[in-house]
DNA sequence: CGGTATCAAGTTACCGATAACATTTCTTTT
DNA sequence: AAAAGAAATGTTATCGGTAACTTGATACCG
C-alpha cells in the first residue's frame, strides 16, 4: 500500500513486462528466454531464466493461449452415469484417464474433463482437440461432437461407416483367442454371452464366431443385456431349461462369467473339466474367484496413452488413423 | 480469399467487434448484451443475441480469462496409479469425478484433470481452486499444493493438525454402525481388518471401537497392509493358527470381507451363523457375492458434488468448513 | 425554461504474451 | 576500410474481451 511499485498486481506474480525491467531488457526478450529461443544470447538467457525462477514469475496461460490462437488443451468426454449395460465399468475408465493424462500432460496439454451434459460448454469447444471415452453406444453423441470440427478421437470399435479415428483394443484378437483356446481344448459346443449391440462385444463375437469357423465350429448366441453376476447365472440356467448342451462359454465380461461357472456348478456339472468358461476385463478380483477366472485382459493404460497420441498428431495436422491394441488371454483354472 | 471480409478469421468464428460492426453497435454493447447486463435496451440485446446465435458466435475464453484475470477452472488431482494399498478403488473415483464435474459444469466452471506428477503444469498453477482426491496417505502432497495459495478441498478423512477443509464420507459413523449391528447380532470377539495408517481407515476403526466399548467389548486389530483377497483369506488364517477365537469381522474393503468369509468357511465355520462379516464400499459384486455380502456404502456421487460445492464456495471468498457424509450399513446375509 | 436524474451507448485503456518487422552492434570479407 | 552478413535486441501491433469513465439523448422537476 505504501510504497509503489512494491506490489503491482493485487493477485498473482510478475509478468514478463516486471522481469524485463528487472532485467533491464524488453518484454520480448524475457519471452524469448524463457522459451529457449536461440535468438537470444545464451548469457541473457540464463540471467533471465534465473531471475525469473527467483521472483517465482508465473507463465499466464489465458495470455499466451489468447495470443497464440489455441488453448492447449484437450477436452476429454467421458461418460460418468454408471449402469449395468455399460461395457466400461470399474476401474479401467480411471487407468484409461490415468494414461490420457499422462501422455497430454508430458506434452504441455492440459485435460479437461467433462460429461457429455456439460460437453457445450465453451471451454470445451476451446479445446484443441477432443477425446470420447465411453460412448460405444451413441454414436449420435459422437456425430454431435464431429460437428465441432476438432481433431477428434474415439475409443471403442472401429465401424467402417465412420470417417474419424477409433483407438480401442482388438475385441476381434480377444474373440479369436478365447475360440483357439476352446478349439485346443477340443470344446465343440461353444456359447457366447453378452450383448452384441454394443460395438466393442459385437467385435468380439465376431472375432469368435470367424476363428471358430475354421474349425467348422458353431457358436450358440446368448444374448444378455445385463452385465452383472446374476444375468450370467441367468444364461446357463435359461440353457439348460432349454435343454441346449454346451461345453465352453465365452462372456464378453467377468461378472457374467462369474454368475455363468456359479450356476454351472449349481447344475452339477464342473469347470473346467465339463465347461470352460473365460470372461473379458479380467478385473482384480477374477484371479482369487473361485476357481481362478480365465480372462481376456486389455492394457488400458496404453490404450489411453495411445488416445492421447492420436489427438496429439491430429492437431499437429499429422495424419492418424484407427488403431487397435493387443490383448491377451490369461489362462487360470477355467 | 477473394473477398476481403468475407473471412476474416483463419479458425474460430466472429468475435464481437464482428457482431458490434453487423449490429451497428460498439464492441462492448455486444458485451453487455450478450452478458445480459441491464445497461442494454431489451430489444438491443434482444436483436444481438439474435445475431450471435445466427452467426455461431463462440466467446474465447482466454480473452475473457485474461481480462477478467481469472480463469474459471478448478484443478482435480488424482492419484491414478492403480495399487494393492488403494482404499479408493473400482469405479468409485470416477463416480466422484461425475460428481465434481457436474456440480461444476453447472456453475460455469472448467474441471482440469491431472495426476500429482503432472500437477507442476502451468495450467494448475492458473486454476482458480484445487480439489485432491486420493491423496490420503501422502499428507506432503496436501502440503505441497497448499503452498500454491490456492482455494483448495481435500477429499478424505479430517484431521485435527489440518488446516484444510476436507470433505469425506463419515467413516467413523460406518465403523459405529458395522459396531452397532455387530452387538444387536450378539457378537462379543469382534475383528477389524485393514491397514488403520490410511487416515479414513483409522476413522473406521476407531468409530467401531468406541461404539464397541460401549458395551465394554473391545475388538482385536488384524493389520493388513493388502486390500484384496487373498490378504483377507491371510488374514483369517492366521488368527486361526494363533488360535485366537472371534464371531465377527469387520474389513474395511469388500475384497477383504471376501476373504476373510472364504477363509472362514475353508475352515468349516458357517456365516453368518458363527462368524458375521461386514465389507466396505459395496462394489456392485458384493451383492451378488455368495454369501451375499453386508457392506457399509458411501454415496461417491454426492460427495464428489459437495465437494466442488465446498471449492466454488472458497473461491468465492465464502467460509467452508470441512464436512462429512452419512453412510449406511446395507445387510445382507453376512 | 434551466437544471438534474435516468437511460442507452460509446471511448479509452488495459489484461499478458508473442509474431513480424526494424534496428543496433559486432564480425567477417575482399 | 567499406560493404555485407550475422547476432542480439527492440518497436509496434495484436489476440478478444471487459471495467471505468464519458457522452448524448430523453424525461422530470419546481
Amino acid at each position: 500500500m505504501s510504497k509503489k511499485g512494491t506490489r503491482k498486481h493485487a493477485s498473482g506474480g510478475p509478468t514478463m513486462a516486471d522481469l524485463a525491467q528487472l532485467a533491464g531488457v524488453s518484454k520480448i526478450t524475457v519471452s524469448r528466454a524463457l522459451g529457449d529461443s536461440p535468438l537470444v544470447n545464451p548469457q541473457t538467457r540464463e540471467r533471465i531464466q534465473t531471475l525469473a525462477r527467483e521472483h517465482g514469475y508465473k507463465l499466464n496461460i489465458s495470455a499466451r493461449n489468447l495470443r497464440l490462437r489455441r488453448s492447449h488443451t484437450v477436452a476429454v468426454i467421458v461418460e460418468m452415469r454408471p449402469s449395468v449395460d455399460r461395457t466400461m465399468f470399474d476401474p479401467y475408465p480411471l487407468l484409461l484417464l490415468g494414461g490420457i493424462s499422462q501422455e497430454l500432460t508430458a506434452a504441455g496439454y492440459s485435460v479437461l474433463l467433462t460429461t457429455r451434459q456439460g460437453a457445450g460448454a465453451a471451454a470445451v469447444r476451446a479445446a484443441d482437440g477432443l477425446i470420447l471415452l465411453g460412448q460405444g453406444a451413441h454414436q449420435d453423441a459422437v456425430r454431435r461432437f464431429d460437428k465441432l470440427g476438432l481433431p477428434m478421437v474415439v475409443w471403442g470399435a472401429p465401424s467402417i461407416s465412420d470417417a474419424h479415428v477409433v483407438v480401442g483394443s482388438d475385441n476381434r484378437l480377444g474373440g479369436a483367442l478365447v475360440a483357439r483356446q476352446f478349439i485346443a481344448l477340443g470344446r465343440r459346443r461353444p456359447v457366447f454371452v453378452g450383448n452384441p449391440s454394443h460395438p466393442e462385444i459385437f467385435e468380439r463375437l465376431d472375432g469368435f464366431v470367424d476363428a471358430l469357423a475354421l474349425r467348422g465350429i458353431k457358436p450358440l448366441l446368448m444374448r444378455r443385456d445385463e452385465f452383472t453376476v446374476d444375468s450370467g447365472m441367468d444364461a446357463v440356467h435359461s440353457l439348460h431349461e432349454r435343454k441346449v448342451g454346451f461345453d465352453a462359454i465365452f462372456a464378453c465380461n467377468d461378472l457374467l462369467a462369474m454368475g455363468a461357472i456359479r450356476a454351472t456348478l449349481d447344475l452339477g456339472r464342473s469347470v473346467p473339466a465339463d465347461v470352460s468358461v473365460v470372461g473379458y476385463d479380467d478385473m482384480p478380483l477374477s484371479a482369487s474367484f473361485l476357481p481362478p477366472l480365465s480372462s481376456v485382459r486389455q492394457d488400458w493404460q496404453e490404450g489411453g496413452m495411445l488416445l492421447a497420441r492420436k489427438v496429439l498428431a491430429l492437431i499437429d495436422g499429422e495424419p492418424a488413423g484407427s488403431e487397435s491394441l493387443p490383448v491377451s488371454l490369461i489362462v487360470r483354472a477355467t
